[in-house]
DNA sequence: GCTTGACTTCGAGTGCACTCGAAGGGGAAG
DNA sequence: CTTCCCCTTCGAGTGCACTCGAAGTCAAGC
């Protein structure tokens, strides 16, 4: 009745390797994931919704170093919560801006597509 | 009468270092530009306008790579103008893909602020 | 004439985030 | 019993895009 992924299991299902999650508890991106008894790691619900989150801090730019520092409040207790939404909030400004830098750029790549797009036509 | 920039100047002027504006030209993501009398690059308005349109593709993530297939394809002449067409268009579905990327995760962000939020106030 | 900034080649260093492999060992499933 | 996956530590390697420094030269501006 032992419960939870393995490290392989969860490697696969939140699209990291196995290597790479031990990297992250090893680098306290993540808190020390349960044993089974032959102190094996067990990731339950909870340590995947972990690893999402993170993965999805990740994917909008966030910095490994950035991601310790959150995960040690988190590990340090509730009463860093307000440090916690700070430090969401000035991420979620980054991401804003990050998007907004890519809507602009890609606007200019719309009008070098429209010029290619009648040069071609006055090749013909 | 020297006309256009002075590498530093250029650099100023499209935010990289002069170090890179050389290597830049190294790697082939610019053509060779213009020297004046003692040997030294002048930047006209058309290579700022190259270099401008280069941190654009890069800032949306083209990789450099990249960024010289396309330089070599201008370089070549009219006939490529199709396929730095279809380039862009490749390069713009990656920019919408990260963008759109970008704003799925920032829901689960601000979902998590929120969160934050209504534990704070449970706090006092 | 000195300072400043330009030129060249070249190789080495940086920072990030993995990524891999070695070496040696343990337990569970077919 | 063999295979497979897990465990550990450790250091080295990878890929990207710079970034820096050395070493030596040259020319324009003050």
């Amino acid at each position: 009745m032992t419960s939870g992924l393995t490290v392989g299991e969860a490697a696969a299902k939140v699209g990291l390797s196995a290597h790479t999650l031990r990297w992250y508890e090893q680098e306290g991106l993540v808190a020390p994931v349960n044993r089974d008894g032959a102190g094996r790691r067990r990731y339950d619900s909870g340590d995947l919704n972990w690893l999402v989150l993170l993965t999805r801090l990740r994917t909008t730019g966030m910095s490994v170093r950035d991601m310790r520092r959150y995960a040690e409040l988190a590990r340090r207790g509730p009463h860093t919560v307000a440090e916690r939404r700070r430090l969401f909030e000035e991420h979620k400004a980054r991401v804003l801006e990050r998007i907004a830098d890519l809507q602009r750029d890609l606007e200019a790549i719309n009008v070098k597509i429209e010029i290619y797009r009648q040069m071609e036509q006055e090749q013909q």
